[in-house]
DNA sequence: CACACTTACGATATTCGTAAGGATT
DNA sequence: AATCCTTACGAATATCGTAAGTGTG
């Protein structure tokens, strides 16, 4: 029976790779072996198995010195490659998994991208200098988009809707605020009820966007005076200041509208509100990093 | 007390590569087990092991699909990458080791190079096509210099003279014989001792060459007619053909003389011999390719 | 309940360190 | 005699395969 199979994929391992290198420094099997921290007879069953493995003889060992053989000279600029590689890996590989590398790519409704996710940004920056952020701002379906197909790690966005594969967290319920300009007639209600808003006119978020669906739902069947639909935030902002019309918008966009001209007012309507989700694939787990920049999210908002 | 020395050194086997990476193509334990001749718990422990040793999770393995976390998918570059490495680095040395790859340098006396030795490189390179063959063809101190300097294998030379660290086996003694035209008196004399040919003018090799100094010592103290001296031996044939004079050479350089014209007759002198060694540092082995030239040069003089 | 991974466990192999052996200076 | 590598050997450790356990569809 031919022996030809410890020839195709011999086993070596990363300390008889280091132990080669030591006794090929150190050209002594005393040495080598206390800088491996063996006793010299295991160091020298070490380098045996190792030349055994290899199916040559690696050193040429009279009793007064120890050298490489040409074959060992050959396999030495390869192990060093493959250690010195081994190295590099290992630490890259323990950097992502203590956090001190890393990428996470975050989708989240422009809402919170604006107003919230700074604050959250910043600390996670902070804490974690080595992580490479990336944020798309997007409506809430294209956010999903990116986690569905993974290009982003985790979503915040405000769709509920049962997608197959993906898992839908409940971050934050987010509660509706009047917006207005200081001078307005509703700046001074006690209690705004929706009934009192609709004669105003009002500038509009576009029906795609999640403050516009979570308005019109708790609307319904309400009718409101629409002057203006736009699509960011900020342009609300300018409308509303300029006179045009009032709006009403979650809690978590308030950033928008701290102006001296504005007045913002929370709203008595408990079933008006906007919920924003964590949303991630299902199975498979978060990076080390994107686990981080999640738990901060969580913590931030509900801790 | 702190175990961070795990972490520093983790010790991995190029086992546990294959098994990784295997894992990862097949996402099952058990079909990645089978692939590598294990049982399915070995295969287990052998991830979990790596898994330990790396101090991460590599796979998140729900009871019904097994892939990789993100940092496994990060060490899976590596991997792969340290495994071909890996293989390359073992073939390479295979080939060497088997005689299929290498360089083999030569240094020999240019009597040798030009006349046996193109033979004997003809039958190794066909027998070994994968051997690159340099060859230095100088005088015995510069090919001995070759040597000590690590820059040659061997030599082939002719000085006896003990170097420290060189180590001379003798390869062959060397008869001389008298070269001279077809019509020179001496090319029908039965015996030719020395006496009979010092009356008649001789194209020596310089004083520094193996020929000479070989034979200076057995003329000592006849005197020769020096009619000329050259440095190299195809001048010799030039000149003894053109009826100049008759010169003295070994055998194993007769190959310069094999014409029409001329006479090769052994000498009746026994004490004139040129002995060659094979040179080579003491310690240290030669490779595998430079050893089985060398082999087959003993043999093919000796056997 | 069928399938796939994990845990349990006894048997086998490997690897360790101490101690003795052999060769060279 | 001193030094350095190898061999011998009992003990500790690791790894294997079989079999039982666990969790999910």
């Amino acid at each position: 029976m031919s022996v030809t199979s410890d020839r195709r994929r011999p086993n070596l391992s990363t300390r008889q790779l280091h132990a080669f290198l030591a006794l090929a420094e150190q050209r002594s099997f005393t040495r080598a072996a206390a800088a491996c921290h063996l006793s010299q007879p295991a160091f020298s069953a070490l380098i045996r198995t190792l030349e055994t493995e290899l199916d040559t003889r690696l050193f040429d060992r009279d009793t007064r010195s120890v050298q490489l053989t040409p074959e060992g000279r050959l396999f030495e600029a390869s192990a060093r490659q493959l250690s010195d590689d081994f190295g590099a890996a290992v630490s890259e590989l323990g950097a992502h998994v203590q956090g001190r590398k890393g990428r996470v790519h975050v989708a989240a409704l422009p809402s919170l991208a604006a107003g919230w996710l700074p604050a959250i940004f910043a600390e996670f920056r902070n804490s974690s200098p080595g992580i490479a952020l990336s944020l798309s701002d997007l409506l809430s379906d294209p956010c999903i988009e990116l986690v569905r197909s993974g290009k982003a790690d985790f979503a915040l966005a405000s769709t509920g809707a049962g997608h197959a594969g993906l898992s839908f967290e409940l971050l934050c319920t987010d509660r509706f605020f009047l917006v207005c300009c200081k001078d307005h007639p509703l700046a001074g209600e006690k209690i705004l009820t929706l009934k009192k808003l609709v004669p105003y006119p009002f500038i509009h978020m576009s029906r795609n966007s999640s403050v516009r669906q979570a308005l019109d739902a708790a609307l319904h069947p309400l009718q409101t005076q629409t002057l203006l639909e736009v699509d960011q935030l900020a342009t609300v902002t300018g409308m509303v200041e300029a006179g045009l019309g009032i709006s009403v918008v979650p809690a978590l966009t308030l950033f928008h509208f701290e102006r001296q001209s504005l007045v913002t007012r929370p709203l008595a309507v408990p079933h008006l509100t906007r919920k924003i989700y964590v949303v991630r694939r299902q199975q498979g787990s978060l990076s080390v990093a994107a686990q981080a920049l999640h738990d901060l999210i969580v913590l931030r908002m509900r801790g």
